[in-house]
DNA sequence: GGAATATATTTAAGTATTATAATATAAAAA
DNA sequence: TTTTTATATTATAATACTTAAATATATTCC
């Protein structure tokens, strides 16, 4: 059994809700959130991105593969550089909204431990 | 060397960045996006919310927990019911931005097969 | 107080993610 | 065409997450 036939035993509210779990998990990553802030800031190389996180190479490249399936960046070739930039400028209003709740509801919000 | 000692030697930016990481972890499950999803139509108990969302009850519970660490609901027991409700209602706005981005960059999304 | 119901915690096994290192590809420069 | 530079892919070991089952706690009802 493929993951659609498993998909179409589950209710639709579930499977819809399964692709915003996958989005919002592109952004639950610090490496990852670290990437599209940089970008929020524009166009990048993958060279300037490695350099603004202090992460290896491969695993900048690894990461902007995972936020290109997740819609939060393209990517365009120039020359022998390859610049990624965010998609949709919205990210910026949601990543603010997150701030904002974050810093609003300081007290209720400790240090994850479990899960 | 314990975790605050580690964090003092990262950049202020990076460690910022890891509480939102772990804010966005939060809606980055199906199980647990669910939950906030039912809980924004209204205050919950466990039971009802186990019932809703089809999961089991220790689950659930493990869940409701993860989310109150992370500031997406509370808790008040009501005689022998736990009522959980949705912190901060922007976290509605915050969902409803989600699905706009998410289906104006349709094109762009696959089904993340990496990380 | 004891049974029943509601919720929370713990444990363990299975699975997925992450970081690192090594290797591969592709464009540009020499 | 060889070398260099930029980026992508793959493999793997360490870690984290998820699920399910068992058990614990806490409240109400009898």
């Amino acid at each position: 059994m493929n993951s659609f036939e498993l998909e179409a035993r589950v209710p639709d509210a579930t499977v819809q809700t399964g692709i915003y779990a996958k989005f919002f998990h592109g952004l639950a990553n610090p490496t990852r959130l670290r990437l599209v802030e940089v970008l929020l800031e524009g166009e990048r190389s993958v060279g300037q991105l490695v350099e603004a996180v202090g992460a290896a190479q491969s695993q900048v490249s690894n990461q902007l593969a995972c936020l290109k399936w997740c819609g939060y960046v393209t990517a365009r070739q120039e020359g022998k550089y390859v610049l990624y930039r965010i998609s949709d400028d919205r990210v910026r209003s949601m990543l603010q909204l997150a701030r904002e709740i974050v810093a609003d509801n300081a007290e209720h919000i400790q240090c994850c431990t479990r899960m």
